[in-house]
DNA sequence: CTTCGTTTGTTCGATATCCCACAAAACGCA
DNA sequence: TGCGTTTTGTGGGATATCGAACAAACGAAG
């Protein structure tokens, strides 16, 4: 049923954003002209508006674009259609990810990153993290709104502290130890 | 008075110019496919027509772009509009630029390259070198023709094998030691 | 405040690239 | 040799991108 999109578009959004990630680490965004969009990104300046209203609306689009793309690097399809979900396995798919994506993420996020993108992530990984938390057992007795937001903010938070301090540790280790965190609380599992 | 070429058509002649070298690194040329290049650079098959008759079309383009681009790279325009010759003061504008587009003459010169390319190459630097060899003092009595035959081939020939040996030597020394060789034979200075 | 250069949206017609389809040619293989 | 598959050119219609121009809004400097 998808159609796939031209492949002019496809491009031509990818240049963009491109060169609007790597203006964002390095200047304020509020100083980012268009002009500088369009000229790093080897695209005419009106092409710019044909996709997107403004730079508001080339950020909007942009985070949704790399958030809707963690949230589903975790699920696959399988032959038979069904969708496998791989955090039954482990969390290496996903740190892969943030590795992969790293200089998006470190623009985000850092100081002179985008205050809003932390607060949309968190609440996309909130909801992730709602659909797999077991109330059971040493969950029992707590409320499952707060059990949610509890490992949402442990896990948002260990992932920006990461990419922050420049991906010190292995990946695997992240993997692991985070893996491990989550199970013991009844996050996975 | 130049036009300037249109922003479409630059971009579409780099990617496949890119995919067609990366191509001619990794197989024969006669294996390389329309189809390839296209994918690679993700490209549609009929633009690749619009722009080249056939593969044969595109590698004369290819390798006529870089050839020039080499022949002009030791001459500047001045701010009075002169043209300046570069080669008066140093070999390193031309050393730096086998360098920098190193894959491309690696891909053309390699055994499995494309032995026309030299052949090309040679009638360029021959026809530069005829201009600047100085038939005074020591090449008094010489085949002009000759001298210049001898010095371009010396010239191609230092250029390939410091291209082929993946530029073991650092571009400096290349530099400095044909820049001695070609003054003590009397083709610049 | 005024001036001047820059940025912003928006419009227009031109055109390069897109996708799709087709027939002929070339190819790989039994 | 024959036969299915792939590649090659070529065409037509749709559309994304182009360059250029414009007025309005903005910002910095005097």
């Amino acid at each position: 049923m998808e159609v796939k999109t031209d492949r002019r578009i496809a491009k031509t959004r990818e240049a963009i954003f491109q060169a609007f990630i790597s203006l964002i680490g390095e200047k304020n965004f509020e100083s980012i002209t268009i002009n500088e969009i369009a000229d790093r990104a080897n695209v005419n300046r009106g092409t710019i508006y044909f996709h997107y209203s403004d730079k508001y609306d080339l950020l909007d689009k942009c985070m949704e674009e790399y958030l809707s793309k963690m949230s589903t690097v975790s699920t696959a399809t399988g032959q038979d259609g069904e969708t496998v979900d791989l955090l039954e396995s482990s969390l290496m798919p996903i740190i892969r990810y943030f590795q992969e994506h790293h200089a998006f993420y470190l623009s985000m996020l850092s100081n002179q990153g985008i205050p809003s993108f932390r607060k949309r992530m968190l609440e996309i990984v909130t909801a992730s993290i709602a659909t797999h938390v077991d109330m059971e057992d040493q969950n029992q007795g707590y409320s499952k709104e707060l059990v949610t937001q509890f490992m949402a903010s442990a896990f948002v938070g260990v992932i920006e502290w990461w990419i922050l301090s420049e991906m010190s540790q292995p990946p695997e280790e992240i993997s692991t130890q985070l893996w491990g965190l989550l199970k013991r609380n009844q996050v996975i599992r």
